[in-house]
DNA sequence: TCAAGTCACTATCAAAATGATACGAACATG
DNA sequence: CATGTTCGTATCATTTTGATAGTGACTTGA
């Protein structure tokens, strides 16, 4: 995939940082609090050398941040910025796509750790407070 | 990537039908009305081998449905499932982020097509009514 | 003290995916 | 009948992925 940061489209450079499936991984695991090297391979099972890259590619785009958490060994941990946290509610709803469409068999729940209830995510308009997808969307023009 | 179809998180049920870019961008571009190929090879710039591939996963996932436009010549077009207009919402917050972290220069809006106003899209528990990353979210396991 | 373990990687290399380009089949149009 | 349109496939070089092994700098337990 080419350049698409300099799109003009905020999803094409949204997926940019963060467009393929292992990252979104990462950043699924680390907003449960993962923050660690081993810890993301364990979970994820993925390999070493995709890990290093991903979290490379993470950190330098502001996702997550480097933080040494031991000088001898040096040792750093990967925790996430204001931008990665902001990445849960895509997850969360891709979740809920997910669930809907994928959802057979056993699937692990979200809860909501203050009324112990399962959380069920909508996207809505802040501004109608419509549900998006239920009233027809007009693409305009940058400026 | 392995087998993510049958882990019991929704979230990597989600990105084994849609865990790409591109699969993404043409589901963006269904959206906004776009049916053929030739229509989505211009609008992405992508090569035709991969488009084929991508169209029939898509199709194959349920999230686009091959409809006959012309029998002679034989014409197929592609449009959205009820499962491939649910995904986007999930679309549109990627691009909330997309605007707010990668928003450098000038960026398409999303307007209302009733309101004229342009769409401020948030991801909330329906039940609590809280914006999602407020609240502490727990995990639970299956059944 | 010495072997074994932990942690965060890198090196190497085969396999798979991607991307560019050219080409094809089946028509429609001028 | 030459050209254009539409929806692809064939071919092949380049890039990315993934599996596996190894490494350096320690810590821990016997």
């Amino acid at each position: 995939m080419k350049n698409l940061s300099d799109a003009s489209c905020p999803i094409a450079r949204g997926l940019t940082c963060v467009g393929d499936a292992w990252s979104m991984l990462i950043l699924r695991d680390a907003s449960q609090g993962l923050t660690r090297f081993d810890e993301f391979r364990k979970s994820l099972g993925i390999a070493p050398t995709i890990l290093t890259r991903r979290l490379a590619t993470l950190t330098e785009e502001g996702l997550l941040e480097k933080r040494r958490y031991s000088e001898r060994p040096p040792r750093d941990e990967y925790v996430l910025t204001a931008a990665g946290r902001d990445f849960l509610p895509v997850l969360v709803l891709l979740g809920a796509w997910g669930r809907q469409y994928r959802g057979e068999g056993r699937l692990t729940r979200y809860i909501d750790a203050e009324t112990g209830e399962e959380i069920e995510p909508v996207a809505v308009d802040a501004v109608t407070g419509a549900k998006i997808g239920t009233r027809p969307i007009r693409v305009a023009a940058p400026e």
